[in-house]
Parts: structure tokens; C-alpha cells; sequence
DNA sequence: TCTTGACCTTCCAACAGTTGGAAGGTTTAC
DNA sequence: GTAAACCTTCCAACTGTTGGAAGGTCAAGA
């Protein structure tokens, strides 16, 4: 099938597929005489693997590792569940991260009466500290 | 003072603040004889600001933003909070993402053993859905 | 056969935010 | 006079994705 197709089917956009090609995430498509990219079956899998990993926040760095995990039947699976654990610590590195800043933004507009006044609390925090 | 100090006293990366200064998030330094950037007191507490607002969260954009009201000392307090708050939402937004990612990981690495076999749900779950 | 539209190709640029380097001028101190 | 520590501008890299431009290919209908 061609790149549209295959696009279609993995869900993952025709530039992007192109771009994974050029990063070295997938391998690199075989090619019709005209020149066009071919796919099957298989290569529309990989694509689909990669997308769930993005949708999980792995890096392409990641990707490009987990997917070369996931074709060599030999590895071992704690190899694949540290990759995992690790993402896990720096997701919840980042996800308290953003906690504190809601945290600190919500204390500050509880505290900003929000009318036509122009004395402002969060202003004054931003500014003053 | 130069862009040394004012980087030194704000916290700021010369080079960040040169970029900060082309993209219009701060107004423009004055120049000594010889080109140099010359900072005031009160250069160093917008980009004192400036990062701070970073520390929220805050995109650039939206921070030129609240640079502009801050400085505006006839602002009313309404606008800087409905930027705060729109900017919670974001905020929370983007952590229900994560945790989603988060959560699923970690169900996944339970249910793989993670030793030198070759088998693992984390790798089969991506694979297959 | 000719044309139209939908596909495909590559290359180049943009987004956000920061950091790095190169090549060169200025200031300070010894 | 020279060395080092500063400053200048410009250009490029990072991550991941998207967009456009300019051009070739394929299938269907007139």
C-alpha cells in the first residue's frame, strides 16, 4: 500500500511517517519504480506501536529503543519494564511539578477579588518576591 | 549594569535575556558608547518576573502578556485573573494527561515480570490494540 | 488522447524555549 | 602590551509536528 494508505491505517499522518522514516524510528520503506513508498501490513504495525508510545509520552529516543525491543524476540522483559518504570519517575516528576504551579496559581486568584480594581495579588507575587 | 550582572542579579541567562529582548518580551536596553547593554534596578525585576512567570507555567506568550499589565498600573485585576485561572485549567489538563499515561504504565510493568525472559505485557500491549 | 484531481516525491521553514558555538570587539587589570 | 573576562551578532541545535512550495505519477472520465 501506498503512504496514504498506510497513514490511514496506522493513524499516524503521511509527513510523519516520512519524518519517523528519516529519524530512523521505522525502517526505511521499500519503493515502487515511480518512486513511491511502499508499506505492509507489518510496517503499518510498527506505526501503530509507535503512536501508542507517543500517546504514553515516551521520547522518539525511547521509541526508537522500545521498538527495537519489541522486534528482537530475545530481549529480556526487564529491560523493557525498567524503560517503563523510569518514564513512570519522570512523569511523575513532571506531573507534581505542574502541581505546584496549578497550587500556587490557585492560592494566588483565590486571593485576587477580580473586578475592575487594579490592585492584583498575582501581580504582586510575580513581582515582588 | 551589564548583561552579566543583570543575568547574575535576576537569575537569568545573558543569552536568554538577549533572546527575551528580540522577542519583544522586554523592552529594549539602552547601549553604552561601545554597544554594550546597559540594565537598571528595575530592568533586573521584570526578568525577575519574567522568570517567575516561567516557574508557572506561563508561556511566553501569555507572559509578554502579563509583563504588559503589570506595567499598566491601570489594569483591571480581572484580566490577570482569568489568565491565571485559564492557565490552571491548562494546567490541570495537561496533568490528567499525564497521569493517564502514568497509570497505565504502571499497570503495565505489574504485570511484567521483568526478568531475562522474553515475554512481556508492556511490549505486547503497545503491540497489539 | 487529453485533462483533471488525487496522490506521491523532496526540500525548506515554522512553532516554543533554550542553549551552544563561532568570530570578533571592549574593558579591565597586571 | 597583553591576557582574561567581558560584550557583540549571527547561525544552528534540540523535540516533535505541521505547513507550504515545486514538481512527478496515477487513475478516471470526456
Amino acid at each position: 500500500m501506498n503512504i496514504g494508505q498506510a497513514a490511514k491505517n496506522s493513524g499516524v499522518n503521511a509527513k510523519l511517517i516520512r519524518h519517523y522514516e528519516s529519524i530512523g524510528i521505522i525502517p526505511k520503506a521499500s519503493r515502487s519504480d515511480s518512486g513511491y513508498r511502499i508499506y505492509s501490513e507489518a510496517d503499518v504495525h510498527i506505526l501503530s506501536f509507535v503512536k501508542r508510545a507517543r500517546g504514553l509520552g515516551f521520547s522518539m529516543k525511547e521509541i526508537k529503543k522500545l521498538v527495537g525491543l519489541w522486534r528482537n524476540r530475545s530481549r529480556a522483559s526487564s529491560e523493557v519494564k525498567a524503560m517503563a518504570l523510569a518514564h513512570v519517575h519522570t512523569l511523575e516528576i513532571k506531573i507534581s511539578e505542574l502541581e505546584e504551579m496549578a497550587k500556587t496559581l490557585r492560592y494566588l486568584a483565590r486571593n485576587c477579588h477580580g473586578d475592575t480594581r487594579p490592585d492584583c495579588p498575582i501581580l504582586e507575587n510575580l513581582a515582588d518576591q
